[in-house]
DNA sequence: ATGCCTTTACTCATAATATGAGAAATTAGG
DNA sequence: CCTAATTTCTCATATTATGAGTAAAGGCAT
């Protein structure tokens, strides 16, 4: 990122109006729209008729514009876990940068953890990559994911099993895997010294929503070697506090 | 509708990015995007630049890009119920001063029921405001709302109670509520003769979605003495057309 | 660490294209 | 029906986006 690039100064005009629309949910003649925007008229319908015909505005009738159907159907398109990613994105970058370390993202699906961000330095040199699932019992993010599961759901998924060993650390008994959960709920992060890959140490810590529940979560990863105590509770102090702005952030969206 | 306005092109191109990016809700490189897009690098990045410039897309990481939060908080703002509350407006106003009576859409939230429109001659005298929550138990779109509600939800609404008696009309009775809200299922509408408010008369017809799910109900209000029979079939015709108007319409979105 | 390849950033000449002022046509509302 | 407001149209102008090509940066594999 060097010095930026030129942009597009009637695309943001375009938006200015889009937004403008929108506001307060209302409905707008055109050229009240150029008004509030400081546009032409002229050009603020050929703006508007643009996005009408697109899809992304529609005319309710009598100088009156709202909202159009292309935009509705982007609204559906983004769930809710995709929205947190979204606003988690740019937060996340910025740790990973401060802590100079891959920083990651990860939902619940199936039964299995589905890494939807990762960044920062080394981002390549993991074999996790973005969109893919991976097994929840043996990753920070998973045991997080897995620790704030209803209960019934948490049990079913310690009855199924197996629990395949990937380092000689994994934790493969069932037993052992629940105690490992109830400590990770209770202090509110896990932690990952090795089970996944035999060098990787690797903190994780919920998002939680506004209703409690516990959807996403993320993780600061290193090399174990790098790892030392202190290290450690810097790192997770820093998670923590952008769990907490992610969180805000979600909320307030 | 004449001739056409001229549609502005580099728009038309920005909005096939936009899509581009959010399609699948997956990321994308620019140059993927580009090449979706039939589009040349070089104006593929200083748009995607500008969107992101402006907060509509972000930048997730390792040449990814995603939605952006005013993106976000643009379509979070768009939620459905405004969406059919606009999309309804003009519709019901032109609904209003055909029956000369007071129209109102409402949307059901908190087992109450939320007005969000309210048009036609007389409208300000009328106790109920836009924006206004009410009991749903005792008026036209509350039972509508009520009848259509998840067995389930329904029951515990039912439950709950209690129900206050406004006038000595009202179903206060959780019996005979459930049982009036299954004919409301039934005949597709709900009457609310008094029971609110001693001289007021109202029918109800819900807005079906195109999932079947019915979150927000219209509504005809007249004076009890101003209504004899022919003119409810009249009005009660009227109040479904409108209701297919407005569902055509909000799934056409 | 090294080199290869993809992706992104920059430069610049070109003209395509959006622009905006104003007049004409349309529609709403009293 | 008339007035006031909005929308549509025309057209000359140069602003402004464009895109090819090149340079730089970043990922990825060996």
């Amino acid at each position: 990122m060097s010095k930026g690039i030129p942009l597009i100064s009637s695309l943001q005009r375009t938006l200015t109006m889009l937004e403008a629309v929108i506001a307060d949910g209302g409905e707008r003649s055109v050229s009240a729209i150029a008004r509030e925007a400081g546009i032409p008229v002229a050009t603020a319908h050929r703006q508007v008729a643009t996005l009408v015909a697109e899809g992304y505005l529609a005319s309710s009738g009598s100088y009156q514009h709202i909202a159009g159907p292309r935009l509705l159907s982007l609204l559906h398109r983004l769930d809710e876990k995709q929205v947190i990613a979204n606003v988690a994105a740019p937060i996340l970058h910025k740790l990973a940068s401060q802590v100079r370390s891959i920083v990651q993202l990860g939902t619940f699906e199936n039964d299995m953890v589905t890494y939807r961000i990762k960044t920062g330095q080394g981002a390549s040199d993991m074999f996790t990559k973005v969109g893919m699932q991976l097994e929840a019992y043996c990753s920070g993010i998973g045991k997080v994911l897995l620790a704030h599961l209803p209960d019934d759901h948490l049990r079913s998924y310690l009855a199924n099993g197996p629990f395949v060993p990937l380092t000689d650390r994994t934790i493969t008994d069932p037993h052992r895997l629940a105690e490992e959960l109830k400590a990770v709920k209770d202090q509110g992060f896990a932690v990952d010294d090795g089970e996944i890959a035999e060098d990787l140490y690797c903190i994780a810590a919920p998002i939680h929503m506004a209703d409690g529940r516990v959807i996403a979560a993320i993780s600061i990863s290193r090399n174990v070697a790098a790892m030392d105590e202190a290290r450690e509770k810097r790192v997770r102090k820093l998670l923590f506090e952008t769990a907490h702005e992610i969180e805000q952030r979600v909320q307030s969206a």
